[in-house]
DNA sequence: CCAGTAGTTCGAAACATATGAACTATAGAA
DNA sequence: TTCTATAGTTCATATGTTTCGAACTACTGG
């Protein structure tokens, strides 16, 4: 029982703005995501158990690889016993110009902070 | 009893991408923001009890702002018996330049895409 | 002080997320 | 073919988040 439904990819047109914001609103996610990019290289789930100095459980991550494909933003494909995940970011780029790079500036610059003050804190009003 | 806490405002470091992202990556919310940093002007809640075609109670859309506000996204001041609320846009370009704007265009392509093909579908693989 | 308006808080129901255990799918060895 | 190992998925459930009506607070102008 329960079948394993096949891999689903939305079509371009598809991808909402409001799904790829919620898919990189998550700290593994955008991790992932930034690594996916980064690399520009194709990736398993597995290459992701350890990220950010935390332990995620297999199946935690693959929810979240099932997240990110139906927000459109990676394409996974079954090679052998094996998934392996590449970005969008080409055809996202034709849809939404400039989104996926801002994201992942804003990233890079926050990740750039953190790591300069470990602790800092300042007022809030 | 239950006393209504002061509002407040994360300093503009403590602001993090994935909150801005979380905030946005609801429709109601982004489109309250949306109109907020169109217009350049300050507004009250209940300018916006509705929008997108939807009647928002009352409750509900003060949680939105709350999660706006909470995310450095807006800054909210209290005139009088009403809530004025203006963008946090210049400080966040500052600190993550582009990223509002992306997100904002984006917002805009989709409903320009929407506004062509209401019911149009097309195949996922 | 009273009534009216704007927004907030509370509590319960509806919805979403994370994770261990059990499963499917594939490859390669025996 | 059957057995074993590896990679990922699904399911059940516990935990967390979101929504919204009802009751509340805060302020203003009689």
């Amino acid at each position: 029982m329960s079948a394993m439904r096949p891999l689903v990819h939305p079509s371009i047109e598809d991808i909402s703005v409001e799904g790829i914001l919620h898919a990189l609103s998550d700290p593994v996610r955008a991790a992932i995501y930034a690594e996916l990019a980064g690399s520009g290289s194709a990736a398993t789930c597995s290459n992701f158990l350890q990220i950010k100095e935390r332990n995620i459980p297999k199946s935690t991550l693959s929810q979240h690889f099932r997240a990110l494909r139906d927000a459109g933003l990676i394409r996974s494909e079954r090679q052998g016993v094996e998934m392996f995940n590449t970005t969008r970011c080409g055809e996202i780029e034709q849809r939404f110009p400039g989104l996926i790079g801002a994201i992942l500036h804003a990233h890079g610059v926050q990740a750039a902070g953190k790591a300069k003050k470990p602790g800092g804190k300042t007022k809030a009003s």
